[in-house]
DNA sequence: GTCGATAGATGCAGTATGCACATAGGTGCG
DNA sequence: CGCACCTATGTGCATACTGCATCTATCGAC
């Protein structure tokens, strides 16, 4: 989960929202997908992970998709947005948002309040 | 994973991230954690996974923890974020902010670039 | 035919998660 | 005391998710 030399990697929600988002304005393919999340400098993810997740998506009637063959190939599975998943995704945007800002405050040093906590005593930490 | 009716919840890096963030500039105890979390608006989580995760954090060094005995009633397992988790917290921090900065590049409908209207574009989202 | 790129998927072992429940110290009250 | 209730931390279990390796399959170039 926390690996001191784990570096950060793409999955669970953050990839169901980044896949999402990618789809929200274009649909596209998988494979497709993995390139973008790479040219965008994501973090290492795995292409597994995220044609599973695509699958889960349509699953949940999030994305809906069909099997591409006009073009020469291996055929694509094209995935397109549907209204739940447009609706899923405001969620998510709205609740990051909420969380970086919540994550802000913390680190600029402003705690919130606390319950009555005569202070957790700024016991400063050695840095 | 990602549930049509489910609400957004809190676990996983996201979660480990905002704990590291609230230890910063505080110690703090678990519970008090908890706390912290809904007061700030966090998405629901699980009080068991805050604990466990807690610990996950300690085994991995992000934290380290003693019991505090000095108040009454059960014990506290008191956390402080330790120098690795300091450093883990900042890339995460960093991870995000890229995250959020590509997320907005896609829904603003700027489209990563497409094969076939392919343009040597420089859609990063240099942020 | 063979190689490489494209495209999608799955088996497996390990890990994470939610929910319910357990343990315990302390306070208030009749 | 007996008992309810709050604080504080944890665990068992069934399920879900993940990374890695591997597999199938289409096509173009050689």
């Amino acid at each position: 989960m926390a690996d001191a030399n784990a570096k950060p990697r793409l999955h669970g929600e953050l990839l169901s929202t980044s896949l999402l988002a990618f789809l929200k304005n274009w649909n596209a393919y998988g494979y497709q997908l993995s390139q973008r999340l790479a040219e965008a400098g994501m973090p290492q993810f795995d292409s597994g992970t995220v044609y599973r997740t695509l699958r889960q998506l349509e699953k949940t009637g999030m994305v809906s998709s069909f099997w591409d063959t006009s073009e020469s190939g291996p055929a694509r599975r094209m995935y397109s947005l549907t209204k739940a998943g447009e609706l899923f995704l405001a969620g998510w945007i709205e609740t990051l948002q909420n969380y970086q800002s919540i994550l802000q405050t913390a680190l600029a040093g402003f705690a919130p309040k606390v319950p009555e906590t005569a202070d957790a005593e700024p016991v400063d930490a050695a840095l």
